[in-house]
DNA sequence: TCATGTCATAACGGCATCGTGATACTACAG
DNA sequence: CTGTAGTATCACGATGCCGTTATGACATGA
């Protein structure tokens, strides 16, 4: 319902994407996030943020640093189950346009 | 990346979801799923049309009849392992602060 | 202590989307 | 043809979220 909602919506942002793919192969820093994703660092600071709330990455400040990591990787089985709907329903719409032709 | 983000956006309204909830059993038309609901019917036919555009409902008039039906019933199973991901960060989140007492 | 690099937050403007109320459109019954 | 039920759309106000700029807070090294 509600809460579902919301949980989806942390997925629904392109930057917020990004940022999480930036984490797939382990855990980075803001900075390192910052680089590898092109966006600013207020506005990464406030997606790292947001994935937190969500409990979608954890928080590990080492010395200066902050690192940030998913905290359980079958979000990116969700991901993955989003993109193969998507494409299926692209695929739907693209045949239902070609036999309209 | 822009268009996964817009396919999640889809499921992160809670109106929206509860459209999609009263599809489950079954096609139906507006005026059921506005029954079925509670919501208002031009909130409804906005929804309705969202999802026929995600490619997540298809429409079918009969008569003066409009029938919405979920195209495939495997959009639950996301639903589903997103609730299921949600109520694991949840009962992580619970037991930080459990251990933080 | 001071300077620097790292990260977080506040304030702001801009834009998208939500829900409502009113209205148009369509099919069918009388 | 007229009325009515079902559905779609428009216009609107309200709210929320996004991204930026600027600044604050913190740890480290010189």
């Amino acid at each position: 319902m509600e809460a579902l909602a919301d949980y989806f919506k942390v997925f629904s942002e392109p930057n917020r994407l990004a940022v999480l793919e930036a984490l797939r192969d382990g855990p980075l820093n803001v900075t390192a996030v910052v680089d590898k994703t092109g966006l600013s660092q207020a506005l990464v600071s406030k997606h790292l943020k947001l994935l937190m709330i969500a409990g979608v990455v954890h928080r590990r400040p080492e010395g200066s640093l902050v690192f940030y990591e998913v905290v359980d990787r079958s979000v990116f089985r969700l991901i993955a189950q989003a993109e193969k709907l998507l494409m299926a329903s692209r695929r739907l719409q693209f045949e239902a346009l070609a036999a309209s032709l």
